[in-house]
DNA sequence: CTCGGAAGTA
DNA sequence: TACTTCCGAG
């Protein structure tokens, strides 16, 4: 069954934080697309629910440890509906996006990983409120730390915006 | 554990 | 395209 909501309207309220429904979209897809490993990895370093089982690295600027493997495959199987889901495979995921230049590995440090926020976030989190124990990732750009209360107008900023690349040098 | 090729899925 | 599955190598 497919939602019948207006995308201008649906806002997502996670702990204190509201998140418009675009905000769980890729790039540039105005229909609906299927949510990517590292929407979800920054969903659950929100929640602190889940700080038991993976959190942001103090200290390192956008370095995240998976602290339950095991459970953290489980929540993205879930997710995904891909019940055999587990860390080995998970983990191959995540590799890939060494080359999607998304992450990275902290070599040495097991079940360490590194955002590459600098071209991330900004591309696809314009609003972005990002208020964990970790450093402050996003400041310095154009002021993004807004509430969150997303109106139909920001959707077409967004959607034009997004093509105005921050790609490599 | 971590890496990355190769084949398969939707 | 974005993983999922399988797996040999380091």
């Amino acid at each position: 069954m497919k939602s019948p909501e207006p995308l201008s309207s649906l806002i997502i309220s996670v702990s204190g934080l509201a998140f418009p429904d675009w905000a769980y979209k890729a790039e540039s897809s105005p229909g609906s697309r299927q949510i990517q490993l590292w929407h979800f990895i920054l969903e659950l370093l929100q929640k602190e629910e889940f700080r038991h089982v993976i959190a942001w690295q103090q200290g390192e600027y956008g370095e995240f440890v998976i602290k339950d493997p095991d459970e953290v495959a489980r929540l993205w199987g879930r997710r995904k509906c891909k019940p055999q889901m587990n860390y080995d495979k998970l983990s191959r995921a995540l590799r890939y996006y060494y080359n999607k230049r998304i992450l990275h590995k902290t070599k040495g440090k097991r079940f360490t990983y590194k955002f590459n926020f600098s071209k991330l976030i900004f591309v696809n989190y314009p609003l972005w409120d990002l208020r964990c124990p970790a450093p402050p990732l996003l400041l310095g750009a154009a002021g993004m730390c807004r509430p969150a209360v997303v109106s139909t107008g920001l959707q077409s900023e967004v959607t034009a915006g997004q093509r105005g690349m921050v790609g490599p040098a």
